[in-house]
DNA sequence: TTGTTAGATCAACTTCAGTTGATCTATGGT
DNA sequence: ACCATAGATCAACTGAAGTTGATCTAACAA
């Protein structure tokens, strides 16, 4: 099934790590998905009623979300749970402060 | 030339708003480019050549970034510098926050 | 004014991500 | 054992996003 595959996410993000977040964050059917688990746990038959989707497309987009890393799974009889994974929200959260911390130094002439 | 055209950003960020950040920063090259602004301005000159890009791509990719409202430009006779706007990363990290804040409910049993 | 350079824009092409419907697997109920 | 349901997976299709090379515009230098 696939559902334990995840990405690793110790230490400070990698470029490429925040990059797969970042993706996985940045589609209008992936983002409804988060918005739905910004206020907890969800199982995928409410998800699919509440957000109106085919079964298929909901299961394609919490795989790409999975595998990116930014939620996880938790298998229940015939339900699977979703949550968002704090460390990926943090991680992501302290890789956007490191960018903002130097991006206002002027910039070195070039003519 | 375009480049005066830029993403609002006031207030806390809207989901759309926040998508379209999102997606200006989920792609290899554009993740180059926003490295390379990390440390601060630089013109686009400096940028072709640094990343070894084509003119058209890089063009492409910043304008991308532009309208997103990620960087912002400024016009020095015939040369262009960019840089990344802190409100976007500032607003960005404030949304990552709020989606962080609830996400731990445990879920209501669906079956 | 002519030539050169920075960088935006355009059109044609390519590539990859998302969609859809069908099928497959596992769990639980009868 | 049989059936129903949850959800993953697959193959075919579709469309949007990125690439490439060419052209266009504005600024400066001679």
């Amino acid at each position: 099934m696939g559902v334990g595959r995840y990405a690793e996410l110790v230490g400070p993000l990698e470029a490429d790590q925040a990059r797969q977040l970042l993706k996985a964050l940045a589609d209008p059917v992936r983002l409804q998905v988060v918005q739905a688990l910004a206020s907890g746990e969800r199982c995928v038959c409410d998800l699919t009623g509440d957000l109106d989707l085919a079964q298929s497309k909901l299961s394609f987009h919490l795989k790409v979300m999975r595998e990116a890393g930014l939620i996880e799974a938790r298998v229940e009889g015939r339900w699977i749970y979703y949550r968002l994974r704090r460390d990926a929200l943090d991680g992501l959260q302290g890789w956007l402060g490191e960018l903002a911390a130097g991006c206002s130094e002027p910039a070195a002439p070039c003519g």
